[in-house]
DNA sequence: CTAGATTATTGAAACGTTATAGTAGCGTTG
DNA sequence: CAACGCTACTATAACGTTTCAATAATCTAG
């Protein structure tokens, strides 16, 4: 609670001083230096880093909106961001929307008007109107992860190799010799599902590359959820179908899609095979143990939060686009142990 | 970017007026309130937090630090505070320590300099020594989660009641008509290891009321995470003990141990019924679905964020400790649906 | 009508810093 | 030895608010 200048008094020096060494400003004396080091260390001063923030402008804190914190996926980003942005002595101020963009864009103009010297939006956070809003009144710098704004706005973006994803997975099951493989996919009715559709798409090319015939049928619309993959799976298999291979676009589906395959009566993988997304920390708790599409969330949020920091040290960096690498860890849900075992 | 001058230039009155009308202070007359308000939107001007809170003091931020965000436990935590703490136009300041002591004593103090309004710690932050210090020298409402700090320091705790939870799991159990019934705990090495202790007692006393002797060796130590529960089932199973039933200190470990029981080709829960504690998402997606101590998540974020605005809203708030009620929910782990069925 | 009270408003200090223009003291230099 | 340039500082104006004592304007009472 001691303030610059009580240490300025009774170290017998100005403000100015006692500012500048603390700063670090080299022309200070060794000897009144020392002083007002030996005071500060009595009274046991901090300088506030409101007052500091109110005059230079800065405030060494980033905002980071996400849009459900518990989810796994979303929440090894987050300690990925604090992790690298600790070493620049940034600090956090997180939000959660609950989806919600009504939510989304309120605390971002909040974020705004705290002065945060970056944003980071992870997911579907704000409409593409308000953020050409946020983008066109402030210089804040703004950094999208896993959503696609395309190349219009001056945002740096980190997105994941979505087609490519989806393409390895269904190649994959190719390779295995399955020919009738179907996909649960998340939402895909608006563009801006991003990975969803990428997903999709790389489904699709495998297939086509193959030269097998796309099903309609064997696309099977959910929403990202356990219970949405459950659901839909279950009513799938209801209606008599039955392919030999199930791609899920998240590893979340994935699972409720096991769940109702076995209940179902059929064994995974030896009468249908699943393959999931994501590589979330669950994936290896199932049984079997998942197949899925690996990405490192980690690396997502590192990126991320580089970017933000260049973007504050570097007046003049120019947004970036940054598409993570995807690859696939193969465990016992796709049955290639089995096959290539024997 | 506009500031309280311009819009009292603007509307010709002085800055205290314009300053009055925005804080909502009744003495200013209609037609001078219209006119700044007309200019307020005009100019689209928000007032900035940062010169406000120098100036009064508050920040409207709050401290919320956790020792490992990607663990659901303590992501729905985070979401619960968040989501009552932005009814009362909080934000929060998140730092994830990594169960780090040095990062903890770091972050703490950083929020302190920021002059956050209140402090949540949740999970194995601060070592006593310096939670007093920080409750000594300064005025900051803390209140503690999950973590007991005893009586002797003047803040709130929210806990869960261990041993009562230890204590329906095992009564569970026994009600089934198992006898021999292991513990597979977590850390018990200190007395801070307040939750696995409290744990074990629970299930100590159950047994005792049973008349059932203690085997020392049916306590299997491990260490809350899949890998530890995985690990040292198996090692248990290994050396030829065979238990009736295992109760599991946290899911993540009852479902390690569930792959274990299973690796060794034993059926969960014909051969060995399992129950978990804390009902985390996942327990729902385990085969069988894992009975579980449930508790709510967000009954204790809620409860920790109510305690920090009680503290902050009332002037002579008197730090209380809320113990969190514990049930059982009941699945399929354990057997019970079969036993009572037929 | 005027003194006193009330009401609507202002002006300036304060919050705790940083940044910048200014200056005293002292050694060089031509 | 006057002019100049350093060096090691100091004084003070910002930063954008809130708060509060002071004041002008209007009303009330005697």
């Amino acid at each position: 609670m001691a303030t610059i200048k009580e240490v300025a008094k009774k170290s017998g020096v100005s403000v100015g001083t006692v500012s500048a060494v603390l700063r670090g400003e080299s022309w200070v004396t060794g000897d009144t230096r020392r002083k007002v080091l030996r005071v500060v260390r009595e009274l046991n001063y901090r300088p506030n880093p409101l007052a500091r923030s109110l005059r230079t402008q800065k405030t060494g804190v980033i905002g980071l909106v996400v849009t459900d914190i518990t989810n796994p996926f979303f929440s090894l980003i987050v300690r990925a961001v604090e992790n690298y942005l600790r070493k620049y002595n940034f600090n956090i101020i997180l939000c959660d929307t609950n989806e919600d963009y009504a939510i989304g864009v309120d605390v971002v103009r909040v974020l705004i008007d705290r002065m945060v010297e970056g944003i980071i939006l992870v997911g579907d956070i704000l409409p593409e109107e308000e953020l050409e809003e946020v983008i066109n009144t402030t210089h804040v710098p703004v950094v999208a992860v896993e959503r696609d704004y395309g190349s219009i706005y001056e945002l740096s973006m980190v997105l994941v190799d979505s087609v490519k994803g989806g393409y390895i997975a269904t190649r994959h099951l190719l390779n295995l010799g399955y020919r009738d493989i179907a996909i649960v996919t998340g939402p895909i009715e608006s563009e801006r599902n991003y990975s969803s559709i990428g997903r999709l798409e790389g489904y699709k090319k495998a297939l086509r590359e193959e030269g097998i015939e796309l099903k309609p049928e064997f696309i099977v619309k959910s929403d990202f959820t356990f219970n949405g993959g459950y659901t839909s799976v279950k009513a799938f298999l209801e209606k008599g179908y039955k392919p030999r291979a199930i791609f899920a676009s998240n590893d979340l589906m994935a699972i409720g899609a096991m769940v109702a395959i076995k209940e179902k009566g059929f064994r995974v993988p030896d009468e249908i095979a699943v393959v999931g997304y994501d590589d979330t920390p669950e994936a290896s708790f199932t049984e079997p143990p998942l197949t899925t599409v690996h990405l490192s969330m980690e690396e997502l949020g590192t990126q991320a939060a580089r970017f933000v920091v260049e973007s504050i040290k570097d007046r003049d960096f120019v947004p970036r686009k940054y598409i993570l690498p995807v690859d696939i860890v193969i465990r016992e849900s796709c049955g290639a142990f089995k096959i290539k075992g024997k």
